[in-house]
DNA sequence: GTTCAGCACTCACTAGAGTGGAGTGCTAAC
DNA sequence: GTTAGCACTCCACTCTAGTGAGTGCTGAAC
């Protein structure tokens, strides 16, 4: 294959021209979702020759399966093992602009109230940022202790369980006796309830506390710990928030695709579990048929995990054409990220 | 709607032949979604004169504004005017077919766990019966009344308020305190909370729980009734939960007003205001130019109010395009919505 | 005066032919 | 290895009928 011929970095199997090639590819048709002609690369940067030069090194790519042609006497357009070496070996670390950069720092300085509304305004604020549909994944509560168990009469034979634990978040669990239950044996059960599970995290509550062993147990406290263990068992979906799905109906042309990657995100669990999946390959892009969900063959996503106290606990995500922005989506991602997770971690303080 | 031919009810300025032809015209666009020739409707029930008659009537019902054509020698398409008359003075009451009513009813025997996810799924549910994008705009939690007023202590600084309403709602409110607190002065600062705010809905706290006045008020109580009366006029915002947004791909199949629906759907103040806004003017369905939001210009909405406790207090939606199925619309959303509506209120008891 | 068969007309839609242009691959010369 | 030149390909566009669904009008029948 091809010689390394100079010094110059020899970007991993590909000689310097042909990578400066792809690369000028890439990023027209990023611009342009037009198929790219050898005439238009003859300028970019790394390509000092002729067309017909160019001609025969992009025959190469396609060879090689860089790009390819919606047909023949067409331009190239980039496959997915382009973009994939373009994201690895050739787009710059990207950086916001000093709009961006300004929006992140007010929403951050005026972020405020309840973490939920927070995470669904950062879906937004990433969507106006990249142009493309943001996935965000709360921090999850598994690892997270309780904090507060309290029982609240809701009616004579109804209470609400609950639970506030380490990160803010609060979880609760209505509750129906059979019998009627006075405010004295409800705060006795919480009281109970409290000694049993205080200082654990939620997921190990199942675990933890004994179902109904207690030979002290009253009827009152049973209900109690059976919605508790119901609460560790119940939280495992994170929530999600998707932010800007119209910019999908702006990224495409064919209805049908909109369809079938708006039906996509619908399904939260699918969402979370792509996006942890992808995380866990140790990626942080995944393009085309990469991360194998079919309907989003045409799409790229972008992921980035969101530390909170140094611990990888939420996931941010980007959604867009597989002719996405990669170096600006990536850097947004990454600020944003940060952002959030410092956030997250003073809250949790 | 078979018409009763004879002593029939002369449906408003039109007569039983004209009506029965816009009704046979309105259904047919609505599966088929080609304009409508007059050969196709000189089957419809109600109509047994000759296409030619047929024709003459269209073009009274054209120039009276009940359909449209999108050129000469094409068939005919109904207006906003009428759909209108349709939905006013022809469509039957409709019903969901047993499929539905059985997943209804499925639904709501395995509905359990917190009030948004409810909605939440509710929305989902919405969507797969009538195709269409759905709306729930939770109940609002203004008249709810507060049952329990807490402090949880995060940190030697910080707390977290947290507000049980007598809806099973769960409001928090994280607190900053200038110096350390035990949690002995946290239940203190609690109870005095309590005692100046429980039963009171969220609303009033501000008008009746004293700002600081009250002498005996230390400081960790002074910041938690400042948190308090934030709570009451931070809720404003009705959490609204959109289900089932590909069905407006499905919908339509240019994909610009795909993206320029979906754009509204992202504006949740936008969309709360816009279904307060048709109810309040007493329909419940709005039809194209009737809303006056242009960008929803082609679509049709269906609102429905829930009940809890026989106060009109959350909202449903149904949006898709002008030609979706209004009987089935109308009948989802008032099975579910009175469904809906038992649940919450049960919850409330 | 309502209904209707007949008729001329309109116009979107389709298919086929022709054309221009962007783009290619190949080749021979430097 | 590079490149100018050239023949070729094929999409996109235009233009041209031709087709068919649908209309409005008219004059006769009930």
């Amino acid at each position: 294959m091809p010689t390394t011929d100079d010094s110059r970095i020899d970007t991993a199997g590909l000689d310097a021209r042909k990578a400066a090639i792809l690369n000028a590819v890439v990023t027209e048709y990023i611009g342009s979702a037009q198929p790219v002609g050898s005439q238009h690369v003859v300028d970019a940067p790394g390509v000092s020759v002729s067309s017909a030069t160019v001609r025969s090194d992009m025959a190469a790519l396609e060879r090689d399966g860089f790009l390819a042609q919606p047909h023949t006497s067409a331009g190239r357009i980039p496959t997915d093992k382009g973009y994939r070496f373009f994201v690895d070996h050739l787009a710059g670390p990207g950086s916001l602009d000093s709009g961006g950069r300004l929006q992140v720092r007010q929403f951050f300085d005026h972020a405020h109230g309840e973490i939920e509304q927070m995470l669904e305004r950062t879906s937004g604020l990433l969507a106006d940022l990249t142009d493309c549909t943001a996935m965000v994944v709360g921090p999850s509560h598994e690892s997270a202790v309780i904090r507060s168990v309290q029982l609240v009469g809701m009616g004579p034979r109804q209470a609400l369980l609950v639970v506030v634990l380490a990160d803010g978040a609060v979880q609760k669990q209505s509750i129906e006796f059979g019998e009627e239950v006075d405010e004295g044996r409800l705060s006795d059960a919480a009281a109970r309830l409290a000694a049993h599970s205080l200082g654990l995290p939620l997921t190990q509550v199942r675990a933890k506390v004994p179902s109904t062993g207690d030979r002290s147990t009253d009827a009152v406290t049973a209900v109690g710990v059976r919605a508790l263990r119901a609460l560790g068992a119940a939280d495992g979906g994170e929530h999600l928030f998707v932010g800007g799905s119209s910019r999908m109906a702006a990224a495409f042309d064919a209805v049908e695709t909109v369809r079938s990657v708006l039906t996509i995100l619908e399904q939260q669990l699918v969402v979370v579990t792509l996006l942890r999946d992808i995380l866990d390959t140790g990626l942080s892009v995944a393009i085309g048929a990469e991360h194998g969900v079919e309907p989003l063959a045409s799409c790229a996503i972008v992921v980035m995990p969101v530390s909170v106290d140094g611990v990888e606990t939420g996931t941010i995500g980007l959604l867009g054409p597989t002719r996405m922005n990669y170096p600006l989506a990536l850097a947004a991602a990454r600020v944003v990220g940060d952002r959030l997770g410092e956030r997250l971690s003073e809250a949790n303080r």
